[in-house]
RNA sequence: GGGAGCUUAGCUCAGUUGGUUCAGAGCGUCUGCCUUACAAGCAGAGGGUCGGGGGUUCGAAUCCCUCAGCUCCCACCA
């Protein structure tokens, strides 16, 4: 069979991806063994793949296929999320592409379309995680919308609202005027914007003379007049909310503005005569001290007309545009309506003066267009209190760990100054709040089913009937669902202690990205807590942020993001999965470059090639050569070093180097070592028991590669060695350490040395590798290792001797304390040979000086540990010797 | 305003408890090779005052202080 010279990865992974899933070998059911669980982060229901989603995925398969190998029970549960507000806004905007507006349509029929998006284009990014290689268990697929998710999400608010922990208020929340819903705190993204700073004259009412004008003014007032009358600046970034004025602040102890206490100013166009309030939360140094007190429109000034009783002047409407509560502008977007009456109020001489100004304004986390509105409206809260409490406890007390651990940091400090949660969103896709109107008054009750809630709304009052109970309009915020994940995926809310349940809670594993700590990790910690009465999961992986190999975050605007698709037809799966393990570490962003996946392919083609050769050997009954036998034995006690440090990484989490300890054990130690001394000469047979050995090393190598790259190593492993069908890499034991002969390294370590100084020699004098050359060495150096040298060096012999005393010309060099001299009649230069001697020698004594140094401080002798003192004395000893050796050496030559 | 982190080779980053020739790896660069597994390869080479300064110590990339630069998170200053 001829194997083509470069490994072609789209002949192999669609086959064996069919393979893994015709013969159930990613599914999992509860048995004896250990479980291990990973829940999927579920991607957006419509979204598609990105590179966020491979680096987290590959991190995911790689944990899962370690793990199944190691002999748990893997369970990797995949799914998606039904993403409220962005799959309704994708499905707002598809209809208004056909013409169709939202609220034409009821409930029903809007939700119908949602479906028949989400069934349509749902499920794309499952299917890209199959190209990836990832090993879910695609018969536990779900989706935070189907059956049991939402029955789950249904039961956990009834129990929420019963237990107290849930109530409905009137307060101003994060307003999305564009998708028309409330927001939590989490979803506002604050940017900052160039912006200007309006002050604006407010003139005082009914003042038309200061009779202690100079002595206010002498003491520290500052006190502003025109013809017009007396008035005062107020700075703002919002003049078009001052519609809504229904007061004015000052600081009480605000020398400035000591001479408005106590009097009215009109509101500026508007014309309302509005109070001067005081109060100690403005801020004397900004701006003038004062302060427009809008309460429908501010969160602070909210608070302010708490206090001071002021009247709320709702001036906006839910689309942001001015409500008929305003005198002026009605009906005007807010945006337009700041040019509008920007430029109205320096007509009529009522704006001081225009400052430039850099403020935050907040955006919703999924649409970046629109700013968000504070407004006042009435919603659904979980009171977090509790939660916070019960969710901080496991990670400070390290029953879970993060990785990396400063996440602790930030997780505790949200915990501890954590807000009420905003769980209602004015949506319709997505759980239905179980809350039931029975009256006009707005009573409600609370209760999983309709029929129930009647129940509930009878014994409140007789007189109820079904025709009375009208259901909560608004759905519950993503979040609420996926919180339950770890849990509700194994059915454990609706069937508490159900076999699965017990069996894969609490999960092992969980991969994501920092961005959603809160949003998503915290609150599944308090769901886990609640509920189970344990943590969600005992790590927590977070991974950085891919980006460009400028830094910049990949971003569809940016088009800088790669389609992960057309990496893998390109580089294949493999390729792309190690390209990206080579490079990444917990919690450190990566900065991609299409020249990892590039090193990523050269490495399947690596690997491809060493089978190809391997392959091609013919076997006979001969004797092992003395070369084939000390390899082996070496490279046997190095794949047990290699094997011991790779679960040391895998422990730890530290899977770049778990992957960089492999590759480096592939491609340095067995190919390039390891083959190169086995390897027998053209057309010559293989002895069996190397044969026999080499098989055995690849059978390992191959599934220590397996997690990383899955496809190649099953296709190779399958070809290496007589397979049964149904058999698989995926499900053998991942090899365990052996035993390792430090000394074999040490001198095999040592004749790897000899043989890159004989190299180098080659080269520098231009000998060709195809000339044998005669070697003569002088010290202990292990015979056993005189055939590496001889095979990879191409050496005639090697003669152990006493002295290079009448060797003739030649060159020498040292390894460690051993002196090789290399015979070179007539080849040799003198002279440069010399010079070359003479640097040695300096170099070592500049060494030895600080050696000495060293060991004469007697403190150093006095302080150090007797082990590192040792080290120095040998370090000594051995730059003597060595000094001593390259001075003979000079002398023969002169 | 509060908090966290980073700065080591041209690039991306390791460097665990201060101590082995500790100044490393991968990639890139340069040089020589189409050597019958692999040019997506082989062999070899060069490259850093560990951000600056100070301190602790017998000994500092590592611990402390300080300065500079960068990044992220949190927070209601109009």
């Amino acid at each position: 069979m001829e194997l083509s010279a470069k490994y072609n990865p789209a002949e192999v992974e669609g086959k064996w991806y069919s393979y893994w899933v015709d013969h159930k070998f990613f599914h999992s059911e509860p048995d004896k063994r250990q479980p291990y669980t990973v829940v999927i982060p579920p991607p957006n229901v419509t979204g598609v793949l990105h590179m966020g989603h491979m680096l987290n995925n590959t991190i995911q398969d790689v944990l899962v296929r370690h793990a199944r190998m190691k002999g748990f029970n893997a369970c990797w549960v995949p799914g998606t999320d039904h993403a409220s507000i962005a799959t309704e806004s994708k499905v707002v905007k598809k209809l208004a592409e056909q013409g169709i507006k939202k609220h034409e349509l009821t409930r029903e029929q809007f939700l119908e379309h949602a479906w028949d998006w989400t069934n349509e284009h749902g499920g794309i990014i499952l299917k890209q995680l199959r190209r990836l290689g990832a090993s879910c268990d695609w018969d536990r697929t779900a989706f935070t919308m189907d059956e049991k998710r939402s029955q789950s999400v249904i039961k956990v608010f009834v129990d929420l609202y019963r237990k107290g922990y849930i109530y409905r208020d009137l307060r101003m929340v994060n307003w999305d005027p564009k998708a028309l819903t409330a927001l939590s705190t989490e979803e506002v993204i604050y940017k900052e914007e160039k912006s200007h700073l309006f002050h604006l004259k407010y003139y005082v009412d009914g003042l038309k003379s200061l009779e202690n004008e100079e002595a206010l003014k002498a003491e520290g007032n500052i006190i502003h007049k025109d013809a017009k009358g007396y008035y005062a600046v107020v700075a703002t970034t919002r003049p078009e909310t001052i519609m809504g004025d229904t007061a004015m602040c000052i600081n009480p102890k605000d020398p400035k503005n000591q001479w408005l206490k106590g009097r009215k100013v009109i509101v500026p166009l508007v014309g309302r005569v509005i109070r001067v309030i005081e109060d100690r939360y403005v801020d004397i140094e900004f701006g003038t001290g004062c302060l427009k007190v809008t309460p429908a429109h501010d969160v602070n000034d909210y608070m302010l007309g708490k206090t001071h009783k002021l009247e709320t002047i709702d001036i906006f409407n839910e689309d942001a545009t001015i409500s008929d509560q305003s005198p002026i502008y009605v009906g005007m977007d807010r945006m337009a309506c700041r040019k509008q009456i920007v430029k109205d109020l320096q007509e009529a001489g009522l704006m001081e003066r225009i400052e430039d100004y850099v403020n935050k304004v907040g955006y919703s986390e999924r649409n970046m267009d629109t700013a968000i509105e504070p407004r006042l409206s009435m919603q659904w809260f979980l009171s977090m209190k509790h939660f916070a409490q019960i969710a901080l406890k496991p990670v400070v007390e390290e029953q879970m760990h993060f990785y990396p651990p400063k996440y602790v940091n930030t997780y505790r400090n949200w915990l501890e100054n954590i807000q009420d949660w905003c769980i209602s969103r004015q949506l319709w896709w997505g759980h239905r709040i179980p809350a039931y109107y029975y009256n006009e008054k707005g009573d409600y009750v609370v209760a999983e089913t309709r029929e129930e809630a009647l129940e509930l709304a009878k014994q409140k009052d007789a007189k109820v009937t079904d025709a009375d109970l009208r259901q909560d309009e608004d759905a519950l915020d993503t979040w609420f669902s996926s919180w339950l994940w770890p849990i509700s995926l194994f059915d454990g809310i609706n069937n508490p202690g159900n076999e699965e349940i017990k069996y894969y809670y609490p999960t092992s594993d969980l991969v994501t990205a920092p961005d959603i700590i809160f949003f998503w990790v915290a609150r599944m910690i308090m769901a886990g807590e609640e509920y189970m009465g344990d943590f969600p999961f005992e790590n927590v992986y977070f991974t950085g942020i891919v980006r460009d190999k400028l830094g910049r975050k990949m971003s569809k605007s940016l088009g800088n993001s790669p389609d992960p698709i057309g990496l893998i037809d390109n580089y294949g799966a493999d390729g792309v999965r190690l390209g990206m393990m080579l490079c990444t570490s917990a919690g450190n962003d990566i900065l991609f470059d299409e020249s990892q996946v590039e090193q990523g392919r050269n490495f399947c083609n690596k690997i491809w090639n060493a089978y190809r050769l391997v392959k091609g050997w013919q076997v006979a009954d001969i004797e092992q050569s003395k070369s084939a036998k000390v390899a082996v034995d070496w490279f046997s006690s190095r794949l047990s070093k290699t094997i011991e440090a790779y679960e040391d990484h895998f422990s730890k989490f530290r899977i770049s180097d778990a992957s960089m300890a492999v590759y480096k054990l592939f491609w340095d130690d067995f190919c390039a070592w390891y083959l190169e001394l086995v390897k027998p000469a053209f057309g010559q047979p293989v002895d069996r028991a190397t044969y026999e050995a080499t098989i055995g090393f690849m059978d390992s190598l191959l599934k220590l590669l397996h997690p990383f790259m899955p496809f190649i190593t099953e296709e190779l492993w399958q070809n290496i060695a007589e397979r049964s069908e149904g058999e698989t890499i995926m499900l053998q034991d991942m090899p365990v350490a052996g035993s390792c002969d430090d000394k074999l390294l040490a001198d095999f370590d040592a004749a790897c040395k000899v043989v890159m100084e004989l190299r180098a020699l080659r080269q520098g004098k231009g000998i060709s590798p195809k000339e044998a050359l005669g070697l003569k060495v002088k010290g202990d150096f292990a015979s056993a290792m005189y055939p590496v040298v001889e095979k990879m060096a191409n050496i005639s012999a090697i003669e152990s001797v006493s002295s290079f005393d009448g060797a003739g010309s030649g060159q020498s060099f040292l390894v460690s304390t051993l002196e090789f001299f290399v015979p070179l009649e007539g080849m040799i230069d003198k002279e440069g040979e010399k010079a070359k001697i003479e640097a040695e020698i300096a170099r070592y004594e500049g060494f030895l000086r600080g050696v000495n140094a060293k060991l004469g401080n007697e403190k150093f002798v006095a302080n150090a540990p007797a082990q590192v003192v040792e080290t120095e004395r040998k370090k000594l000893a051995d730059a003597t010797a060595k000094i001593a050796a390259l001075k003979a050496r000079l002398e023969e030559l002169l």
